[in-house]
DNA sequence: CCGCAAGTTCGACCGTTGTCGTACTATGGG
DNA sequence: CCCATAGTACGACAACGGTCGAACTTGCGG
């Protein structure tokens, strides 16, 4: 009855994300390893299929961070939800941060 | 009596800086600004010198935060205390992450 | 010697947030 | 249909950390 689907997010346009929130979401050991394991796979990640001691849950959480700080998109297939690092929008507004991060070792 | 003079801190090696602290350091908006301002001026700043809208005892706790994770050194001079960036050990180890800090804008 | 200026330390307060369990909502397969 | 699977929503809890004021230390200048 309701015409809800499931919920289908919005994302900041590259032009609304902004420094705080990115390291914000970056600051987090759990989200850090995310986003590595997303540039790692250079691929989607569904929210289970990350590596993480953490319960489904809290992924579901560090995600909506990462998502509205604009780190990550989501494409839904089905009930999963396919995760993508957002790089070129990242690489243009702070150019070498991600680099800079990824190069840091484990 | 007591041997102690001003506290001479301790800054971590090259080698001990992990890019967890340093993002966390980051990830706070008024040692993202004192960042800024040490990156703009390119000079030494002293606590007080630093434009913020906080009091001494916070500036003192951030400027904290920043040496225990590696962002700054400081050096002594009467009662003043100067601090700079460590640009060098920064690029070294997370090359282009202050350049892509520093590009966002204000 | 006295006092001021620059920072530090300490304790208190309180908002933020990372975590989990549970309940719930889709979606797709027998 | 019914159930398993993937993920979300919500509420509770605890820990972390940013903030301040007040007291303290140090160094310097009259």
């Amino acid at each position: 009855m309701s015409t809800e689907a499931a919920p289908l997010y919005t994302y900041p346009a590259r032009d609304e994300i902004h420094i705080e929130a990115v390291l914000h979401a970056l600051a987090d050991p759990i989200r850090l390893e995310m986003v590595r394991q997303l540039a790692e796979s250079d691929a989607e990640l569904a929210c289970g299929e990350f590596e993480l001691p953490v319960t489904k849950s809290t992924r579901t959480h560090h995600l909506r961070t990462l998502r509205e700080a604009g780190l990550i998109l989501g494409r839904q297939q089905g009930t999963t939800r396919y995760n993508s690092l957002r790089r070129n929008d990242l690489d243009a507004l702070f150019p070498g941060l991600l680099q800079g991060v990824l190069a840091a070792p484990r």
